[in-house]
DNA sequence: TATGAATGAGTCTTCATTCAT
DNA sequence: AATGAATGAAGACTCATTCAT
């Protein structure tokens, strides 16, 4: 006869699943060990059955969300030789898996996004990744040879993180609608008619 | 020859100060008060002369930052009846004005944006009052008629915070510099050849 | 072999009694947790595993004192119909059983009638029950008709509170005896010769 | 041109006027030197200017309630050679007068019947002086012979502090009306037909 | 006579973590 | 696999009191 949980895979996945709802929903220090073991109907000492502290499950998760983005971004990569006229449709689908990977598990994302102390790293290095990924679709001419990728891939990462917190993960709006908004906007921009750029004597155009 | 700190005025700013710069750093629960009065030639009973607890030091701070980033984009509107060719130089004039003000006090800005509760709250009230300014601009015939401007002023607040936090607040770049890159990006986009904007059949244009 | 203390309600217990008798020697404020801790052989911690607050233990104590003491009196009515000559006798067995519930918890005793700030209303509850009780058993002619019960049920919780802290609590005088000497106070006065009542124009007869 | 409260001698009255005030109704240890002062207009230093410290104040307070209160019970001792008709009259005068004197500043007598440590030693200084004039009074044959002075007058304390507290210091009854109730009570008890007085195999009469 | 400014000393309370079973 | 009982370490806050002016 099993004890009740007494399968310690599924006691620990269910401290993992309500660690992170707590994490997202209170914050690092708000979390007590206390409340999420009484929510898994579980004592204390058998968080420590599972994990080595309260940081190491923190970090586990933030560990989970971060290797996930890198793993989707990384695959991204906008593959040489495609028409130039499709380079939109692929930008939306990349999006759009980004904002379906953001949105799928709110917690974690919370998490890696706005609650860790790693979250700025996190972003920096997915900036990173997605300015490479843009330099690579640079130099084949599908965007403005002046456009600096530093800094497009940093306001990309910046609607990123604001949308998803704002309209998905929320639920206002589903992932390939956000998806779209961004690629419109980062193609276009919202100007009625195009004309020069803003420019100055100190500034270089973009 | 005045006692050091003799004056209530002096010292209050002092804890002000030190404690923005030590909230910025560590965070609200990380920051003691021993530290900060520490830091501030002071003992503990001297902080709750001028402050009634840990927690009211750190609202007056967020409020100050609140409060001052409120009056200046309340006070940024575009003046009806400007030549459409100046908007892109007004727009450039308030993104500069906003970001020297993210710019002139990093501690307080880091706490704003990112260390308090109420960030989110911050962020949504500044993406609300953008919006605001954006429609009205918007029927004057500035900007595209179907643009969707929540959309936008989230877009646009998400990349203020983060060029903000990688590029402004360590230095990188100067708020002109960042204002006229966001203010090209939001106008025109990074596409080499306009041509035809993304859809689809569940999706409507922005 | 058990660990010291390894039984929880045996701690609880522990710190409940050396609670009382640190806040019946101390006061309130001059009791420290860490006092109380260092005598059960515990550590401060530990306090808070089974009471919420210094607070909360002290309303513990207050309220199991007053909550028998308000028993006691509640089953203490005379019962009608029993013989004038023995009104006496069943007084002395109330205030008897009275003074016992007393003596038998000094420290409690000392904390209900003269330590907390709950003392004033503990004994008019007191007072009004037995003015209650006394009315009943007046209305059944067994003392005199214009007697003032609020003023006598006052006088009597008056007389047993000093009785009892300067006679019962320091062990001079046993629950009986005390008794005894309030039922013929209550019963008969001092006076040797009973001669006329004290009045005046202003007042009323007792 | 005189600062205003620059009498030395009112800003000390005023403070112990206050400080009893603020003693009375909230005990010692609730009450702030800092409350003290602010009520009386002054700062914290000032204080320190008319009394060595917060203890010094409330034991003044206590031993000006308690001399006078001795001087009062030390007058009162019943002149031999009185017809024994008069007793009543004369006991009548005396219990009035010291209801009055414990009326007449509410906040002293809350203080030193109630709120100092030293309470107990003032009722047992009273209760003593009480039972001397009694036992002197009882010798002269005005009363009962077997009556046990010293727990009579404890009881009278008892009766004193308790409708003090109850009836005078909250205005519900005059001192005389009080005077007149607990000498009835005390000469004569409660009883409507007086029967034999209790007593055991193991009591003594009263 | 009065005060602006400052502090020494002390206590409650919290929480992650562990031990023995 | 799980727990009842216990703790080490740390930080916020209070208040009477004093110094220099």
């Amino acid at each position: 006869m099993r004890k009740k949980g007494a399968n310690g895979q599924e006691s620990r996945a269910k401290l993992l699943m309500i660690a992170a709802n707590e994490f997202a929903r209170s914050g690092y220090h708000h979390t007590k060990i206390s409340t999420i073991v009484s929510r898994a109907g579980l004592t204390q000492p058998s968080f420590y059955l599972y994990f080595e502290s309260k940081e190491a499950i923190f970090r586990e998760l933030v560990g989970n969300f971060r290797s996930g983005l890198k793993e989707l971004i990384e695959g991204s990569r906008l593959e040489g030789g495609i028409r130039e006229d499709d380079v939109p449709d692929r930008l939306l689908a990349v999006l759009t898996s980004l904002f379906e990977y953001l949105g799928k598990d709110p917690d974690s994302t919370q998490i890696g996004f706005y609650i860790s102390e790693e979250s700025a790293a996190i972003k920096s290095e997915m900036a990173a990744m997605i300015a490479n990924n843009l330099r690579a679709e640079q130099q084949e001419g599908y965007f403005r040879a002046e456009a600096d990728m530093a800094v497009i891939s940093e306001s990309l990462v910046g609607v990123i993180e604001r949308l998803t917190l704002q309209e998905l993960l929320n639920g206002k709006r589903p992932s390939g609608d956000l998806a779209r908004h961004v690629v419109n906007l980062f193609m276009h921009g919202i100007c009625e008619h195009p004309y020069g750029r803003v420019s100055g004597d100190k500034f270089q155009g973009v």
